[in-house]
DNA sequence: TTATATTTTTAGATTGATCTAAAATATTTG
DNA sequence: CAAATATTTTAGATCAATCTAAAAATATAA
C-alpha cells in the first residue's frame, strides 16, 4: 500500500534530522520540524514502524530503516528535480520554488520523475547546489568551499547556499549573486567578519551571516 | 480555505455530469462517477453547499453555483495543460497521462500555471484534441464533425476523440491514428456501419465503435 | 540521591472521508 | 391510485490525522 502524503513528509523529516543529529531521532525533534505536537508524532511513528519503514524504542527515538531510508531519498530526489524544471525551464527565481516543489515530490509515477530527469538533461545538482540523488539513491559529491574560509585573492564561483529561507535568497538576489557567479576575495575585515568580494569589477561587501552560507569552488 | 483533494474531485465530477445531463445532478450519478456510497455523496455536497459552491434541494440533486463553475474549470485548465506537458515535453503518449494529470492538476499555484501555459506557447487544446479553457474560464471552439458522420469522398484531419478510456487510445495507436492524422473516406458499409479510410495511402478499415468517437476538422 | 524539570507516551476527543444498514421520500407501474 | 421499486437521506461506525491534558519515564541539578 502507498504511503500517503503526510507519511511521506515524516519520513523526509525524520531523514533531514537524522543528518544532522547522529543516530536515532527525537520524538520532540521531529514534533518541532513537522510543527506538531509531541502526542502526533508518537502515533505516527508507530504507524511507520509497524509497516517497517523505521525502528523505534519506546523513549529513545527512531531510527529509518534501508527501506525508509531509500524512500526518503528518492522523495528528495524528486524535489530537487521538480525545483530544478521550475526554474530552469519555467524561470522562478530561487526562493519561490520550494512550496511548490513540495506538492509536487508527491506525485506517484516512477515514469514521471526518469522522463523529468531526461527533459532536464540529468542534472546533478538543484537550483540551490545541492545534489540531486541518482534513482538508486546516490549522491554526487563535490569539493566546496564556505566563503568566510576563503583567504585573500583567491577566485571561485558559487555552487550553492547553507540555508534556503526565503529572505537570505531575496538578498542575494538583490545584491546580485546566483549559481555561477564568478567572485574574488579582495579583503577581510576583522573588525565585524565581513568580507569584500569583486564580482564583474564591482566591489561588493558581503556580511559574515551571508558569507559562511555561500558555497563556492575554487578557481585557479 | 482552500478546497481538499477530494472537494475539488466532486466539484470536477459534477461539472462534467452537468455537461451531459441538463439542470441538476443527481445523487447517485455523482455516487457512480466518483465509485462512492450515495451516503458518502449526501455528506459531500452538504459540505460544499455550506462552502458556497453548489445549490442543493434535499431528494432533487444539485447544482453548481457561479464560484462552483469557475473553479471547476480552472481544475479542467490546469489538468488538461499537464496533459499538454506531459506529451509535448515529456514524451508521453496519449493513454498514459490521465492519471497522472489527476494528480498534478491539484497543485495550488496560480503562478505555476501561468509560467506552464507560457512554457508550453498558450496551447488552445490538450492531447486528446479537448479545449483548454483560459484564465478567465472561456473555451475556444472550432467546428468538427464525428468521423462516422463523413461522406465518401471527404478528406479531415483528426483534431480529437470522444472518450478517453485507455483500449480505445492504445488502439488507435495500434493502427497509426493520432492527433493531426489526415485523412479520406474510401468507403462505408452498410452491413456493420464500418468505414474506409486512406491515411498515407493505405486503407485501413474503422469499427463503427471506433468512427464514432473520432472527431474530425474537414479539409476541402 | 532525591527533587525538579523535561521528554515522551497514553487517554480521550475532534474532523474529514468513508462505509453499511435502515428510514424517508420520490417515481413507476399494474 | 395504491403497491412495488428506486433513490436519497439519516444514523451509527471506522480510520487517518490531528489536538489537549494527564500520566509515565527519563534526564538534570541541588
Amino acid at each position: 500500500m502507498p504511503l500517503s502524503y503526510t507519511e511521506e513528509n515524516y519520513l523526509k523529516a525524520i531523514y533531514k534530522l537524522a543528518e544532522i543529529e547522529q543516530g536515532s531521532v527525537s520524538t520532540n525533534a521531529i514534533a518541532k520540524m513537522m510543527s506538531t505536537s509531541a502526542a502526533s508524532v508518537t502515533d505516527m511513528i508507530k504507524r511507520l514502524s509497524e509497516k517497517g519503514y523505521l525502528k523505534y524504542r519506546k523513549y529513545y527515538g527512531s531510527e529509518l530503516t534501508n527501506i525508509g531510508k531509500k524512500t526518503a531519498t528518492q522523495l528528495v530526489r524528486k524535489h530537487r528535480l521538480w525545483e530544478t524544471f521550475l526554474v530552469d525551464k519555467l524561470k522562478f527565481s530561487w526562493e519561490e520554488i520550494h512550496d511548490i516543489a513540495e506538492e509536487l515530490e508527491h506525485i506517484k509515477s516512477d515514469k514521471l520523475i526518469q522522463r523529468l530527469d531526461d527533459f532536464l538533461g540529468f542534472p546533478k545538482f538543484d537550483p540551490h547546489g545541492d545534489p540531486i540523488p541518482n534513482p538508486e539513491g546516490k549522491f554526487t559529491l563535490r569539493s566546496q568551499i564556505v566563503l568566510s574560509e576563503m583567504k585573500v585573492g583567491e577566485q571561485g564561483q558559487v555552487i550553492g547556499v547553507k540555508t534556503h529561507d526565503t529572505p537570505f535568497l531575496q538578498h542575494l538576489n538583490n545584491i546580485g549573486i546566483r549559481i555561477n557567479t564568478p567572485l574574488r576575495i579582495v579583503s577581510k575585515q576583522e573588525y565585524d567578519n565581513s568580507t569584500t568580494v569583486k564580482i564583474n569589477e564591482t566591489n561588493i561587501l558581503l556580511s559574515e551571516k551571508v558569507a559562511t552560507q555561500l558555497l563556492l569552488k575554487k578557481i585557479s
